[in-house]
DNA sequence: AATGAATGAGCCTTCATTCAT
DNA sequence: TATGAATGAAGGCTCATTCAT
């Protein structure tokens, strides 16, 4: 999906860049990556306790910091890892398709398909990383730009290719359509219910694409 | 022990006002609460102090005790106080209003011009009442039970007047429609400019009802 | 949210101590005791804050809740551990001795000896170790509870060898003779002036054992 | 029992010195003070609220200060009351014996049945009213202080008597007595069965009398 | 005399972070 | 690198006491 998204935050430690190959570079830190998703879904972010992280991967609390320099930092990077892989992931799906409809069906699939693989990773996106306006203008500014520009050029194209309506304001429709999604992803997330969102990108993009309303008689009182 | 001489802090409001009337009930209640959305709007949930709430509803914090069980107390009656009063609101606006689509188009109005009323209060729904999947699931409970069933109905009411089409799933579009006037919320809450949500109720029913796609022609170019 | 630069605050003892021993288990834990053994005698339980106790064990406020679940847990421990001390004193003490009345004696002087040892040690057990039923019912179902046997058991014994009455109810003397120690503790221990229980615990089996009355001729007049 | 007792702690309020008979002086101040010790008995004096003791009473919170200057007062007018009552009692009790052993008897029955009289009251004053050395040394200075000098003086007579060996110390001895019923009461108080202490002033008295040993053959060890 | 709403100082406990080993 | 014991600032909540009515 986006492009770049964000600047790594400067090194911690270990400059050395990866000075011999075989050595486990990054295991650790992607262990603790995976105890903090596991257990800020879990817990929250506020109730969730850095030693309980350390715990979950395994290592001594003060490890964490050797990783990460603060809680703060671990959600960072929990967002900014998962939309590094995210991007690219949606890079490689996106790429032969032209048709900018289709281009919208696969970005909605791709969306809903991620965080249904991993419910934590869906709690931490669709609740924990909106802690508070600071995370929130952060995910703005990144996700959000990036991916509303995706969508918001694939309507666009859309109108220039001549299948979508000149009519439609293109940033606010990927607004609706973003929204649309998130929805769903947190309606999933919350539900008990393991029901699976097959079926639901397409369903949205469907009334996304073509309204609820009946094509001919919308507007029209009966008789 | 005892708290020492206690000058009287200065007198909350005018107390001299209307003789014998049995007003006072709830004027601070209201006070408190309406501090406590300011407050949290602009420090998030966790980083309000309670003694900051009660300082800006110029009481002392113990008496925020007197009102409310805890701090979270705050944040529910914040959310239940709002939600009666919305809903209060919605019930009489949609009372006369027959035609589905119509419904539709007056409950984003509702919805959108409610938060862009108050932007701390925008805050505090769009942010602060979801920092956690405690409060999600409650809002979700309550709030978007009611709230979907009551666009899921319209949606449904259109099928069977004719004006939606029957293969839209009314559940599945609710959740949209209240997914994209969520999103205009919040990125209207986030914006820095005050851009004002007028017009937008509008233009995100016609989306939603007429969709993005050219009507008769979609995916066919146009010549 | 960080505590601050943060100056070490001074080495709580010597460090160095002991190459490479494991001793360090408990060293703390002991000295957060004997801290609370001493604040809670001066500033009684609840007049005492566990800042002042760490403060008087040269710790941090936080450490001590690395040995201690609560306050309640600091008090409901100086009495476990000084209670198995003392039990285990007793034990040693008392194991040579065949003659029931003798025990009580050594009894009687093992009791007032470890309290009149401390006095702080005797204001919280005097005392503090009483502020509550909650309190008072744990001391009194193990503390009194074997205290009381041993002592029901050499009067007991003491029957079985002919030198008690047979009509006195071990029980009840038992008690007696506990409520007549204690109050010699308390007597002690609120008194300003120093004075020794030496002498004391021999007087107190004496009229235990011999009562206060004239042997043969009780309530008749001497000639 | 004991003479004086104490000085009222100075008027709180109305000096005026019962203007008119009828009008129910005290009244509310005895019902505030008998809310106080079945209060202080079911909570404990640091866990009950100034205002659980007002609704007890069936009074204002405020009210309690027209009455009590603070918290702590409340605690030393209940001790003060009741020992005033049992002083009369004790004095109308004690008028027409002379025998000093029997005078015993009758302060010791005196003593058990008052308190088993009121299971709240017998809480209060074997927990509550210790709370700390502060109550303890009131408590010392004036009950005992004065309780002790009647049974020493009842002891000292006794010998004088001819019927209570000089051999004993009678304050030594006087302290031995009251803390065997001292123990008895905080016994039968703490015991969920309501065993009657009917009797147990008797045993007392007997073994405080004639010790527990055999007369004759005390100390001589069996052949 | 009585009320009870309001006060605000005080305290136990948590937990992110550090640092000697 | 890794550890985990120690730190200490911070904050929600209680409750004795006051005082305007």
């Amino acid at each position: 999906m986006p492009p770049a998204a964000a600047v790594r935050p400067k090194p911690v430690r270990g400059t050395r860049v990866r000075a011999r190959a075989a050595v486990p570079r990054g295991d650790k830190r992607d262990a603790i990556l995976r105890a903090a998703i596991r257990t800020f879904a879990r817990s929250g972010f506020f109730g969730a306790q850095v030693a309980d992280v350390a715990r979950a991967a395994g290592v001594a609390a003060g490890t964490v910091y050797l990783y990460f320099r603060s809680k703060d930092d671990l959600l960072v990077s929990i967002f900014e890892q998962v939309m590094g892989e995210a991007i690219a992931e949606g890079r490689a799906a996106l790429a032969g398709i032209a048709d900018p409809l289709e281009r919208l069906r696969r970005i909605a699939h791709l969306h809903l398909d991620r965080l249904s693989r991993d419910r934590d990773l869906a709690v931490v996106f669709q609740v924990e990383l909106r802690q508070t306006t600071k995370f929130m203008e952060r995910f703005s500014n990144t996700l959000l730009r990036d991916y509303l520009g995706i969508l918001r050029d694939a309507i666009a194209d859309g109108q220039a290719a001549g299948v979508v309506r000149p009519g439609v304001n293109p940033t606010l429709a990927a607004k609706m359509l973003f929204g649309a999604l998130d929805e769903m992803a947190t309606n999933w997330m919350l539900s008990r219910r393991r029901a699976s969102l097959d079926g639901v990108a397409d369903a949205v993009v469907d009334v996304f694409v073509h309204g609820v309303g009946v094509p001919a008689a919308e507007g029209r009182p009966r008789p």
